[in-house]
DNA sequence: AGCACGCCGACT
DNA sequence: GTCGGCGTGCTC
């Protein structure tokens, strides 16, 4: 028998293919029972429920559904719901020997169900394997997976290999320790310092299922507030997945854990443990053996049983975005955690993110925050320097030191550790008038000059281009005071940071930064030189700060230009001892900002809300949704012109992406060096994301499926793009 | 992606 | 007759 006939017998008749699609639809709607599976001969099938639905391991588009696959009876007892399969998967009709199908390779796959019968009208092929009978992939897990692929327009199984760690099969020989009944409720300890705070703890341990944005209190005790919600969710007999920003928060958090409920209650899941200690830790949560997980992003889809609470720290932070496809951000995979497991959700934070602040103002969350008076006992004095301070400032002239920030730090000195917060090495430096500090603009658009990384001696290198339009300058002068000489606001923030450390030649100077991150350092008075998101835990908090990088932070044409810089300066400043201890934050940033205002005023919520109210006015995320296409041209016209988008669907652009060729700015998604790139964004109104999601979804799916044959020019699609001019 | 099927022109 | 180039469509 030839599998042509099988197949699809009348092909050869002359009805085209999709006319035969259409009859087989209707053929089934008519009710004609679905098939039992027919097999290449020769294979003793299950007797119970012989076909296996399986999620073939591609990340492509358009095979992201289910296949249909015999179940030989050998394998029936092994062939579960949820373990790892390996069947053979490729293209025609294959090639029959010896009455087993060869054709496609073998390849790696979830069996999904076992069912009595296929809707496929074609024979069946057999599982190949069963790679091992660990159910590794539950049904709440695969509908979470599912969800976030709907949510981003991405596979399914793209988003499995985010969720599910590779086997390693010494890790599953060995079993999981047993269980520990649930610990008894933790005291309210430092939650009593925020409204309602003892009610949350109280409605975890009751079995409750609040939801809260948390607005937390400067000072370091956080992560033991995390651990007091996470022991509450376990003595309510449920589990609990904590999910923070780096390594470092990971530990702190572990340590509470482990100070609050002893060794054994919890898992540790961070991307740095190695493949094999990973997964192990990973089976015990799997297996019940452990009821609470913290770690980094990829544990947020960690197979807790029984969810209790999630709870997410410093959602503003970008490393809570998923690099890989299709970029799922922990916050959203969180959410949606929540709504399916219906557990609680704590989202906690010192600064607050637009989205967090949504949560609230639609009523979702509650807000879990302090009273103003705590907040005044427990932050620091915060004060502004602007270009107006400056330019009265003859000494800061001279020092390029303003006397205010001179003063903070000789003081802090007396009593204790000082941070100085610069900006990250690789930052685009803006360039400035040496003489009057203007800051030096394009002559065509009026657009921020950059230069490129500024060389160890603090000297300026390369072309200056505009931050716009891309255009080179190569002869400028200041329109202000006719100067010729350019600083860069960078440069000139470390080399401060230097002077501090020769004009306190008694005190040692530490630094902290991407390469060489300190974790904590002594209470004794050092000068701490730190990059954004690097700055150690002093103990007993710091006597003083000075942050240097407000034109770094704030120069930036992004719309989280705002809320990023205040988030980086509260998470330095609430390193800072409280103003009653005598601790003082001086910022070099105009006072007028609204984030600098917000700083002062340490209110990161009311900068939020606000933020909020002007996204909704100017229809922009998170508000409405938005998705980004991104790629050639040709390939940005055909997909926009094959989209099926939603009525209320918006498209913006598209435009031409600038040519990012700074060097150590490589993004994921910017176009290879010297190609020109567009980018269009689609806009959706509160509410219809799911229908932009599929709808980008079909589209890419049929291109995909054309391939390069019909010509398609590949594009990027992603769904939250997180950078919006 | 990969790969087999099949239609059509060229060669034994 | 039959070999193989490439255009098309499918993968249980």
């Amino acid at each position: 028998m030839s599998s042509g006939d099988e197949r699809d017998g009348g092909r050869g008749e002359g009805a085209p293919p999709e006319q035969l699609a259409l009859i087989r639809e209707s053929v089934r709607k008519a009710g004609v029972p679905r098939a039992k599976p027919r097999t290449w001969r020769g294979a003793a099938l299950a007797k119970e429920l012989p076909v296996a639905r399986v999620l073939v391991d591609k990340g492509v588009l358009h095979l992201d559904r289910y296949f249909d696959y015999a179940v030989p009876e050998e394998l029936d007892a092994e062939a579960q719901p949820g373990v790892r399969v390996r069947v053979r998967f490729g293209a025609g009709r294959g090639r029959v020997r010896d009455g087993r199908r060869e054709g496609g390779g073998l390849i790696d796959g979830f069996l999904v169900e076992r069912v009595a019968e296929t809707d496929y009208s074609g024979p069946l092929a057999a599982l190949a394997q069963v790679v091992s009978p660990e159910p590794v992939l539950s049904e709440e897990l695969l509908g979470l997976a599912r969800a976030v692929a709907d949510r981003y327009a991405g596979s399914l199984a793209d988003v499995l290999q985010l969720a599910v760690p590779p086997r390693s099969a010494r890790a599953e020989q060995r079993p999981s320790p047993a269980p520990l009944p649930p610990p008894a409720a933790p005291e309210v300890g430092s939650w009593a310092r925020y409204e309602h705070g003892g009610a949350f703890l109280e409605a975890l341990a009751g079995g409750g299922v609040p939801r809260a944005v948390w607005n937390a209190l400067p000072g370091s005790e956080w992560s033991e507030e995390i651990a007091r919600a996470v022991g509450a969710a376990l003595a309510s007999g449920r589990g609990a997945l904590v999910v923070v920003p780096d390594g470092r928060a990971v530990a702190r958090v572990d340590a509470a854990l482990t100070a609050l409920l002893g060794e054994g209650r919890h898992a540790v899941l961070t991307a740095d443990a190695g493949p094999e200690k990973r997964y192990r830790e990973w089976l015990a949560v799997r297996r019940g053996a452990v009821r609470a997980v913290v770690g980094t992003r990829a544990a947020m889809f960690a197979p807790v049983r029984d969810l209790g609470l999630v709870v997410l720290w410093d959602d503003g932070d970008d490393s809570h975005s998923e690099p890989h496809a299709p970029q799922p951000h922990a916050r959203e995979v969180l959410l949606l955690r929540a709504a399916q497991d219906k557990c609680g959700f704590l989202l906690g934070s010192w600064s607050c993110t637009v989205e967090a602040a949504q949560l609230v103002e639609s009523g979702w969350a509650r807000p879990l925050v302090a009273s103003r008076e705590q907040v005044r006992g427990a932050a620091p004095l915060v004060r502004t320097v602007g270009d107006g301070d400056l330019a009265r400032d003859e000494a800061a002239r001279a020092a390029r030191l303003p006397t205010l920030a001179w003063q903070a730090v000789r003081d802090g000195l007396r009593q204790g550790p000082v941070l100085v917060q610069v900006p990250r090495r690789g930052y685009v430096p803006r360039m400035a008038c040496a003489n009057c500090r203007a800051p030096a603009r394009c002559r065509n658009c009026s657009g921020p000059l950059e230069g490129q990384e500024a060389g160890a001696g603090g000297g300026f290198e390369g072309a200056l281009r505009c931050g716009w339009c891309g255009q080179e300058e190569g002869a400028w002068h200041c329109a202000e005071c006719g100067g010729f000489r350019l600083r860069a606001q960078v440069v000139g923030a470390r080399r401060t940071a230097e002077e501090l450390g020769r004009a306190f030649p008694a005190v040692p100077v530490r630094t902290s930064g991407r390469e060489h991150v300190l974790d904590t350092v002594p209470g004794a008075p050092a000068l701490v030189v730190s990059t954004p998101g690097a700055e150690p835990v002093a103990e007993g908090g710091y006597a003083a700060a000075l942050l240097l990088d407000g034109w770094a932070m704030l120069g930036r044409p992004d719309l989280r230009a705002g809320e990023d810089a205040l988030r980086r300066w509260i998470a330095a400043a609430a390193l800072v001892r409280p103003q009653v201890a005598g601790g003082t934050v001086v910022v070099v940033a105009e006072p007028t900002l609204r984030p600098v205002q917000a700083l002062v005023r340490w209110d990161p919520v009311g900068h939020a809300v606000r933020e909020l109210s002007e996204r909704a006015e100017l229809g922009f995320p998170p508000v409405s949704r938005m998705a980004a296409v991104s790629g050639p041209p040709e390939g940005v016209a055909a997909f926009l012109g094959a989209v099926e988008l939603p009525g209320e669907a918006e498209v913006l652009g598209p435009v031409p992406l600038p040519v990012t060729a700074v060097r150590g700015a490589r993004r994921v998604g910017a176009p290879p060096v010297g190609e020109r790139w567009e980018r269009a964004l689609i806009r959706v109104p509160p509410g219809r994301g799911a229908a932009l999601a599929a709808a980008l979804k079909a589209a890419q799916a049929a291109r995909m499926a054309r391939g390069g044959a019909g010509g398609e020019v590949a594009v990027r699609v992603r769904v939250d793009p997180p950078d919006i001019g």
